[in-house]
DNA sequence: GTCGTTGCTGGTAGCGCTGTCAACGTTCCT
DNA sequence: AGGAACGTTGACAGCGCTACCAGCAACGAC
């Protein structure tokens, strides 16, 4: 009777607390902490609520209580399935929370990325998910500023604004390399495209590993910023064997990179691996079932992302984790494309990570 | 001095509106309808606003205007490459204006996208994104009762609720099919997974074009719910092989099975096309530099990921399109694996789609 | 029996913004 | 010159919810 309604015809927390028989403050904590109710109104107000199917309105909730339950992601690219499998990680860990994520493509650009986080601030956000470590100035210190739990994805170094979760693409790189030492290779090539700082630092393990073996040459490097590809990857190739005709294996950033070369050699009728070994980077499901099957470094993709979104999520709610930064590791799975001689009972390199797989083998962050 | 900020230290509208001399709720207008201020008082806000590093409250807006400038957007799977595609259309359409993207997978679900529906539909979106043609008779009630604009993407088909971009998987089927008959095959296998409805669709347009040719028989299909992968290209195309070892083509319901497909054929050396020949789904970038390249029906994915933006925010700014139906076409890419005989100046078979560089060929919804 | 303590509940006062409508000045028409 | 029409501006009153604090009952300690 006296019941307003809303023009739209929504109901109202104070519909719900009416029926209920109770002040709508106490409706309002029945959605918040339920546990703080008597039983009896408790139960008073769920079927209040039920019977007339009131859902809450998120925007005056977030005016009132000045913060909202929005979890900002930003990352590089959408295009590079590297991250579409981070963010189903990430999207599943949210799934059943009531945070919903609030996503941006910063376009592989830190001005952009800054740009974007100042929006993203500006609606205090509950929490935020931010890509890499290589952010402008003014990013850092707005992150710094920044009262809501931070986590950084895709990689680890010194210095976390506050939680972290990646691996070393440095030591990644390197034990790709002493993989390829180990088969016997000498005369390594290095191909990478759009060479963006976590690529950046697969080059400089690259390069690292070709120095201390003593077999470092710059004509071994073929690297662009254009964005990756098969395509690209038989090209990159074709650029490096012109530099490099005595070349005897190839490190692909990345698999994209790797399968195009695969191609490349099957185009030119070289024998993989006894001609030219390739090892790629990320261990795409597809590696795995080609011809022949593609070596890897396997990296944690989803397992980052789901992570990532659960350390998040305990840190707003104000459970912190036991250690901020979480090293996941990585494993190179050799497979035929590198392996000339059969490895005997070696086991595979590791990175550091979850105990379950992976033999443990720190990555130095300095 | 007397200018008052929040708790927070925020800068509120109201402290632009003091700086720049003018009323809080013609500063308000700048930020919605710059047109309606005089020039004067136009640059007078927007230096104010600048200068303090203002951001709107959203929460505030939403709160205050009734209506959130976010558009839902339901897919059934983040994984899927074809749906990060249309997500980097959806993004990158999305990016330039004042709405942002909420995204939930309903993970091939309509019983979790009713339920996704409902709790968009409650918190007012601008606009709403679904995939598909198969939702629950609730969710279409819901959709259609919903007041505001909607875009169905992914396929086309009679009655739909506002908007609608996609293109007919049965047609693209039928002329992957029509293809492969004029190269001669006969005995030609369907390879499917997931068996969503678009691509059951495809099975269908398969079956229909197999039927029509006299040529259909059961044991030429193997199809499977699970998750697509490379691998299981593989194995469904053994089983395949298993029940009808005088296959001459293959019709992959994707890309990734045609590469599974193509790596199983190198395994068994099965020359391809001599053969059999393989023709894929979607024409993802590898296919062209796959050896031998492997021939693709041709989706525009981003493209309809943008247009479905672009249509919809136009429609949520009140320019509705002149037709609410768009046919984004296909193209059969015929490459080296179905061309056994070299097709001299016959042009691609095609649906209808953009002028610039499809053969229009209109694809029937009925 | 009094006092504090705890647990639960409610009143009040906004959160920051925009819808509505009225008021103003200017221009243009008759 | 008078008035209508338009463009521009501002005052006011919320939008639906929650933070804050006060109040009240019930209970235990002394």
């Amino acid at each position: 009777m006296g019941r307003k309604r809303t023009k739209s015809g929504k109901i109202r927390l104070a519909e719900v607390a009416e029926l209920a028989g109770v002040s709508p403050i106490t409706a309002s904590r029945f959605f918040r902490n339920p546990e703080a109710l008597s039983v009896a109104k408790r139960t008073r107000v769920d079927s209040a609520a039920r019977e007339l199917g009131y859902v809450p309105n998120l925007a005056a909730r977030a005016l009132a209580s000045q913060r909202t339950e929005v979890i900002g992601v930003l990352i590089p690219s959408l295009t590079n399935n590297v991250f579409s499998d981070v963010l189903r990680g990430i999207y599943h860990a949210s799934e059943d929370s009531r945070y919903s994520i609030q996503l941006s493509n910063t376009r592989y650009s830190i001005l952009q990325e800054e740009k974007l986080l100042r929006i993203f601030l500006a609606q205090k956000p509950a929490g935020l998910i931010v890509t890499g470590i290589d952010q402008t100035t003014e990013s850092r210190a707005m992150l710094e500023a920044a009262d809501c739990p931070i986590v950084q994805i895709m990689e680890i170094g010194p210095n976390p604004v506050d939680m972290m979760i990646g691996f070393s693409h440095f030591d990644a790189a390197r034990a790709a390399l002493d993989h390829l030492f180990g088969q016997g290779h000498r005369k390594i090539g290095f191909v990478g495209a759009r060479m963006d700082p976590r690529v950046q630092r697969r080059l400089d393990g690259y390069q690292a590993a070709m120095k201390d073996a003593g077999l470092f040459d710059p004509r071994l490097i073929v690297a662009t910023a254009t964005p990756t590809s098969v395509t690209l990857g038989g090209a990159l190739f074709t650029d490096l064997l012109a530099k490099a005709p005595d070349l005897d294996a190839v490190f692909c950033a990345n698999d994209d990179l790797a399968l195009g070369v695969l191609f490349e050699c099957r185009r030119r009728e070289i024998a993989i691996p006894e001609q030219i070994a390739i090892i790629g980077f990320n261990d795409l499901e597809f590696m795995a079932s080609a011809v022949p099957t593609l070596t890897s470094v396997r990296t944690n993709r989803y397992e980052m992302g789901r992570t990532a979104a659960t350390m998040l999520i305990d840190a707003i709610e104000g459970r912190r984790p036991e250690r901020p930064v979480l090293d996941l590791g990585f494993k190179v799975m050799e497979r035929q494309s590198s392996s000339l001689r059969r490895s005997d009972s070696r086991p595979a390199l590791s990175g550091t990570g979850p105990a379950n797989k992976m033999v443990a083998l720190p990555s130095s962050h300095d």
